[in-house]
DNA sequence: TGTACATCAGTGAACGCGCGTTCACTGATGTAC
DNA sequence: TGTACATCAGTGAACGCGCGTTCACTGATGTAC
């Protein structure tokens, strides 16, 4: 909010809430233009306040990349769930489950798909640990997804403990492929991504089957 | 090679290879410390040359760093041919094929680990296309092995298609998650990364037979 | 075999850039009495 | 209800850094005659 004084605009010396803001606008930036297009003075000249002044919020930039890439893998883990809990609840128990856990590896894939840079920031190497754990967390909705297969009968026990690793690097994989600039020719991948994902999804499902 | 000339040791005014004196000392930089690392500037210094000479062989920044990129490839695809003509020629033909296989897509894994940075230097999205195609090109081999194993029975012709990106997926997606800094709690990726690459392996191979 | 000259592969100084971070500071806010 | 004061959340100027890239140049090399 801002009032006119006079004949100046001026913006309150409180800005009031620039630790979110300061997150927010990171994200943006990052889903525009990659984690490495993110500058604390960027940041600062884009919510109109002085480059030091988001040194009250995070004590460094890497800080802030922690922030962000932490945020990026609970929007994915979010992605996740929203797809899988849009099921219908229809067919054998067994049937729904395998439905939920394709939706779930699907909405995986599509979320890099669409937003490739937040993907990517979700996955950067990073050299300090958020204080807080992530939630909701990816690896947990995917584990809880295999569980799911186990309990009706859709996945033998004996594969429990490796089916989320298969089923990860399966669409982690696949993600990273479609995202990549570069694709090798004659891999299919022109033709559309949801046939890769189709492919990619059936292929984990015989695999832990 | 240089020459005492009275008191000074002088390094001669033409390097002599400066071309691939660069791509080399770049090529270690990157595997060291990763492609943000790499500075025109930086490897000049380490050359014992000025700065501008590098434009003599390179027209910016971005060609080597394709040029980098490239030579990872190369590099990656040679390890998988490597170690799949390391596999004894014993047992029948389709079961031949499938260990040729596995260990064309153990070795994409087991580079990806054993030199994390060339791996990610691999598929960094470069700016630049290199002017001569790669050689060897990964995805051919991986699609030369799954050809194999078709023709030698161990997997339908109707698989034929979409295994190799099913194959590609598994071995690529285990590779950036073994790669990545942070992995999930309870993954089972803290008892050594064998037994995740033959879980992975072994669910690939059940996926496409 | 020697010489003139074009070409190639370097030099070194400079440019402008944006960055992260620090510092002493000041305006705004909230709390205790 | 008013006032003193501690605390909080900003300012703005400056620091030093390393970078990619350009420019006019010069030393070395090879080739033609």
């Amino acid at each position: 909010m801002m009032w006119n004084t006079g004949f100046v605009t001026k913006r309150p010396y409180h800005h009031g809430a620039l630790d979110s803001a300061l997150l927010e606008a990171a994200m943006d930036v990052v889903a525009n233009d990659g984690m490495g297009a993110l500058s604390l003075r960027d940041l600062a000249r884009t919510l109109g306040v002085s480059p030091s002044a988001t040194y009250r919020h995070f004590p460094s930039r890497d800080h802030l990349v922690a922030a962000v890439s932490q945020r990026a893998r609970e929007r994915l883990a979010t992605a996740m769930i929203v797809a899988r809990d849009a099921v219908p609840a229809t067919g054998t128990k067994a049937n729904r489950s395998v439905r939920r856990f394709a939706a779930t590896g699907r909405a995986y894939v599509t979320f890099a798909v669409q937003t490739p840079s937040l993907f990517e920031a979700a996955f950067v190497p990073c050299p300090v640990t958020p204080p807080t754990p992530e939630d909701p967390n990816a690896w947990s909705v995917l584990v809880g997804a295999v569980d799911e297969m186990v309990e009706a009968g859709a996945v033998p026990v004996a594969r429990r403990d490796e089916a989320p690793l298969i089923a990860w690097a399966g669409v982690h994989g696949l993600s990273t492929i479609l995202t990549a600039s570069v694709q090798p020719p004659e891999s299919g991948l022109e033709a559309g991504h949801h046939a890769a994902i189709d492919t990619v999804i059936d292929g984990i499902i015989r695999a832990i089957r």
